[in-house]
DNA sequence: ACTTTTTTTGGCAGCGCTGCCAATTTGGTT
DNA sequence: AACCAAATTGGCAGCGCTGCCAAAAAAAGT
């Protein structure tokens, strides 16, 4: 890991404080508009510095206010995909209001993968970010004892089902399984499907499947059938398993999936077929992407808050609030395809 | 933006140097594997870092082996959007290729807005980065001229069409564009109208439309309509837009959609009306979303390399190399829709 | 004019780490 | 046992910035 480049000095504080004439405390307070100086100084110092181009430091800046500024400046963020436009739209949430109030974003991405969370972790922890967004309440020990001992606020981020380590924000997975099977319940469907992708990687859409288990099961009902692939969740993994699907068990009439995408692509198979939707077989989905709602037949999916998700992380993470779990709750979105 | 939290003092390497009974010089070799020491000393050094919990801080790092080793670390990364799912392609391929190099990507989002981007560069330089990604060969004058000066490795993604500022890689969007035409032209349509978004602030798609109207007017033809929607793309504006075109000019027999998103809309639009794809009218999109892959009708469009793009940016940023673009071409996905 | 108060200023010690260098230890040779 | 080369080690000066403090300057009061 090494870049060749110009490696020509760059200007320094100390530069504009000789070619303004003051000292270099004076540039560092007229610099951060921090601590008194005469007018004078102040446009001495701001001329010197647009003249040689000073770019501030933040590496050194943040290494010296070490204890008493609070922090880096950098958040951290880990996702664990960047293929489903599900964590993007956190990041979008997050970084929207982060970069408002001057920190920037660091991201890793875990692919799922607790270990290569707990990578990250340590490689985001050595930036000395002033917090760190995690996905999910799941973490390996290891993982755990580092964020523990890190003293720094951490947020996770998207699920409430369970204990958090400090800030937790989203909403419950296995309300939104259940509320999705009451929804198909209500409706009049009673053999009930599920599509759905890796469930050991993707603990959230587990804890759905869980939800909507239990409601089934408070109805006296089960899951008819169900057919998981294999990898992450896509339109194309969702065709397929459906396409399989009823193949394997004809008279299923409702299918509850992982995922809008997985759903988009059960939609797309039927349209293939010829079914009607949702008169030979119903479809409901999770996270309702944009997408979705210009269908022909806008899928019946719930809607999650995701940017507001990001944008109350970031929010809650430079509040200085005491730890807690924030729901922000999800809602149906009805739809026509059940 | 202050975050509040124990603010108890962490391990440093002069604790894991007492506690190992040994320099901190050596503490620094030990934990970087570089240098000499004793297999003894190695061993103690491990432990006594592992017993303290000690996370190192490449803030410090980087401040004190800046000339010699090179860089941060950091490389930045700006992008204009997270809501199209385009650029977190490019983001999961230079994440992707980064992490193994040990880099860290710091990222910011330019809402498309030059100014923004001017700001982000400004912001992202503090950090001291390794280098930097923007999106695109368009800056403000301010930018480039801090880019200039900055002595870091630049990469400029996606775009081709245009001189850069120092490494390019992607493709050249007005050669989609032109083939995308002769691609529609060789299938018979004679009647061909666009339909885009806000072409002010994505300058790729506005590469994209001229190269299209050359080749219009190579073979003597010209856009026979064309339908605008403010604001950036997606499904449900490329359904409006379609909706309206096809209201206003009803004799357009193929579409140029400014992307998959408005594409995949505007199939939506055709499904809902009962038109006939590509009897009725054809369609043919921009980029290969994985989504249109799955359609009953596969999307006729253009598959861009974009996590290769953004594989490729990560490892000419570190291998060295000369600057010079890098074009990673583009091809046709035939699909059915036109 | 002289003291007191307030404002402004510069010097300097770190922040935690790395690179350099000289000192020490180790291992092998004569 | 004396000697030399190689391996290993610790000390220390910085990296660029900020916080603290005391000194200097300016403003205000008698």
């Amino acid at each position: 890991m090494t870049i060749h480049q110009t490696p020509g000095r760059l200007v320094t504080i100390a530069d504009v404080a000789r070619e303004a004439g003051v000292g270099e405390s004076t540039v560092s307070r007229v610099l951060r508009g921090h601590g008194s100086f005469s007018k004078k100084a102040g446009e001495r110092v701001l001329e010197a510095a647009t003249r040689l181009g000073y770019v501030p430091n933040r590496l050194a800046g943040s290494l010296a206010g070490n204890a008493a500024s609070g922090g880096s400046g950098l958040v951290g963020i880990i996702i664990p995909s960047l293929a489903n436009i599900v964590f993007p739209d956190l990041l979008r949430g997050l970084t929207g209001a982060l970069d408002v109030t001057g920190f920037q974003s660091v991201i890793g991405v875990s692919d799922y993968d607790p270990e290569r969370e707990e990578a990250l972790v340590s490689g985001l922890l050595s930036w000395r970010p002033a917090a760190l967004v995690l996905t999910g309440l799941e973490h390996t020990p290891a993982t755990v004892t580092r964020l523990r001992t890190a003293g720094i606020r951490v947020v996770e981020m998207i699920d409430t089902d369970g204990p958090g380590l400090d800030l937790v924000v989203g909403f419950s997975n296995r309300a939104v399984g259940h509320a999705s099977a009451r929804h198909l319940i209500g409706r009049g469907y009673r053999r009930i499907a599920y599509v759905g992708h890796d469930l050991g990687r993707d603990l959230r859409a587990a804890k759905r499947l869980a939800g909507f288990e239990a409601a089934l099961a408070e109805s006296g009902m089960a899951l008819h059938a169900s057919e998981l692939v294999d990898g992450p969740s896509s339109s194309a993994a969702g065709r397929a398993a459906l396409d399989a699907l009823m193949a394997r068990v004809p008279d299923v009439d409702a299918v509850y999936f992982s995922n809008d995408d997985m759903a988009l692509g059960g939609y797309f198979c039927c349209l293939g077929h010829g079914w009607a939707v949702p008169g030979r077989v119903a479809l409901f989905g999770c996270h309702a992407l944009d997408i979705t709602a210009s269908m022909p037949q806008p899928l019946s999916t719930m809607r999650t808050p995701r940017l507001e998700i990001g944008r109350t992380c970031a929010e809650r993470l430079t509040a200085g609030g005491p730890p807690g779990t924030v729901d922000l709750g999800f809602e149906l979105s009805e739809g026509a395809t059940a």
